[in-house]
DNA sequence: GCTTGCTATGGAATCCATTTCATAAAATAC
DNA sequence: GTATTTTATGAAATGGATTCCATAGCAAGC
């Protein structure tokens, strides 16, 4: 109900007097400072946001798009960015797109709208040429790789990083290697697959097409990738699985039915997720807090310098050795 | 760049008429509305939403308070609340507080501000008080029940459930059990604290107070949980353990330290997560995809009735049978 | 033929804060 | 004692939409 006006004439001040003791400018009178906050007091009053961001042309949120909220992968990063967030006195805007391109335009569009001041994207259905034409109207930074665009990305080399882990496997004798992924069309699973392909051609090993295996998401569905395991007339030595969480699922179902691991089965698992802690999974770990934490502070530092200079970050991988193995 | 304005000098039209364009106000010629699409079209012309929030009043943004988004137990509700708010056009401002009373204030003054149009507080380290005096700037709901407040709340009757949890196992011939909880002080924990001891005490249980676990959020608590079971020079028949995900850490580790389950221990869970299907833990289904989905249609409902009236939903529960008892 | 109702349009007020510009007094410089 | 800088203040312009109110043409009602 208050407003600035209100306040200003209660206080027998200019309203841009006002606005310097919002704004803690200091070129205001002990006094009237003192009634301009005893006027906003008495009225309750508090700014209009929707004003003040109309006038500024910021906002102070970013918006992140991401498919799945509660999925481990992108929580993780998630939590990278929230903390950096809160230390920048920045709101977030959370979107679960589902790998909707609608879905994902639409945020996109906010940025053009200036609802928000910038957009992390972490996992994305969206083409680099559609997200390059919204950079005109504010920084993007995505978690995937897409090469040298005009918006920033923090990315893994997912190429060099699985075929990291199959040298792994091989080193510790495994000739045959099969292979769990998530969605099979997914940026980062399709530079996976080329890297398995390439590493057992390259290195001449046995290979079936059924030892390649997609949709793997929840740790229901490693179990029961181990039950089709069981099933096959030619079994992997070992089991390569994006994501520590099927892993999990994966060793647990094999145990049950009576499977050694890593004695009958050997398992590496992704992303270095808590649960692999637990069952002692060996796996690679993907730094994805950081990965998280670091889109943030890129996005941050363009919003606050209002700089469109892209960056590109580089973020490395390491094997954790454990137990299944 | 461009504005309102600029579109109705270039389209041969007042404001007023573009605006009607922009909104599908019916009394629009053809012509007009054409021309004025043009020109939009033309001038890669977009509202400043910051605007239209400002003379409208409203932002179509709910915020959510959470004290952690990875927590399983909260992103199944996330997921109840994400899916009703697309379904609902409505965008999701997601604030992780840690349970800091000054982040969630923050979100509370975001209310105030008008930059959102309500709140759902999915757990909360403020009092009810505190609350209730927000509810002047906009509706509220809260996933806690604290009773007959000025704000609406979706809950679980925590004493009813756990009692019943408890019930079940002392049915299955328990006479010594032990409890997991998660942080010490939270609402829920000190209604399911009272359950436990008043069904010891009414069943003259036996009981001892290392039996009482707390802070047990992760499965690698559970895990260590099953550890200091085994040191205990007296150890429960069972234990009720709320969330399965740290039951799952506890019996994965207690498996492995040559414990049957539930022979030799049985282990009662909560809230129904994924992992507890995968390791057939006996769990109490809370409905937590439901609370969200309930408390987003609530404030959904409020914000678009302009109704300050209160709801209170009450959820049920329910024992699912697996084989950990 | 006069009243009523619908369609179409624009002017001006409104939402509320920030910021530029202008002005003047007080303090400091030389 | 004049010139310059610093402090203090307010009027008015600005950001960009929505909406109330007024006006007017035209069709329908009786």
């Amino acid at each position: 109900m208050a407003n600035i006006k209100e306040i200003a004439r209660m206080a027998g001040v200019s309203v841009t007097t006002v606005s310097r003791v919002l704004n803690n400018h200091p070129y205001v009178s002990k006094d009237k400072r003192a009634a301009v906050l005893d006027t906003i007091e008495q009225l309750n009053y508090t700014r209009n946001m929707n004003a003040v961001h109309l006038i500024t042309g910021r906002t102070g949120a970013v918006a992140v798009i991401l498919p799945y909220i509660s999925a481990f992968y992108f929580s993780i990063i998630m939590n990278g960015i929230a903390r950096e967030a809160l230390l920048s006195q920045c709101r977030l805007i959370l979107c679960q797109s589902n790998y909707s391109v609608e879905e994902e335009i639409k945020v996109l569009e906010m940025l053009r709208n200036k609802e928000i001041d910038g957009v992390v994207i972490v996992s994305t259905a969206l083409k680099p040429e559609i997200i390059e034409e919204y950079t005109a109207y504010g920084p993007v930074v995505t978690c995937q790789d897409s090469g040298q665009r005009r918006y920033s990305s923090v990315y893994i080399e997912h190429y060099a990083a699985f075929r990291q882990g199959l040298q792994y496997l091989t080193d510790k004798g495994c000739r045959t290697i099969g292979y769990c992924e998530g969605r099979q069309n997914g940026s980062s699973a399709v530079i996976r697959q080329t890297a398995y392909r390439d590493f057992i051609a390259e290195h001449k090993l046995a290979f079936q097409e059924e030892w390649m295996i997609y949709d793997c998401i929840t740790e229901e569905d490693g179990a029961a990738v181990a039950q089709s395991l069981l099933e096959m007339p030619e079994r992997p030595e070992a089991m390569i699985i994006t994501g520590d969480h099927v892993a999990a699922g994966l060793i647990i179902e094999a145990r049950r039915a009576g499977l050694s691991i890593p004695g009958d089965l050997a398992v590496m698992g992704f992303d270095n997720q808590p649960i692999g802690r637990l069952l002692e999974i060996t796996t690679i770990d993907n730094h994805l807090y950081e990965m998280g934490a670091a889109a943030f502070r890129i996005i941050h530092e363009q919003i606050s310098s209002g700089s469109a200079e892209p960056t590109y970050r580089k973020l490395d991988y390491r094997i954790i050795e454990r137990s299944t193995i």
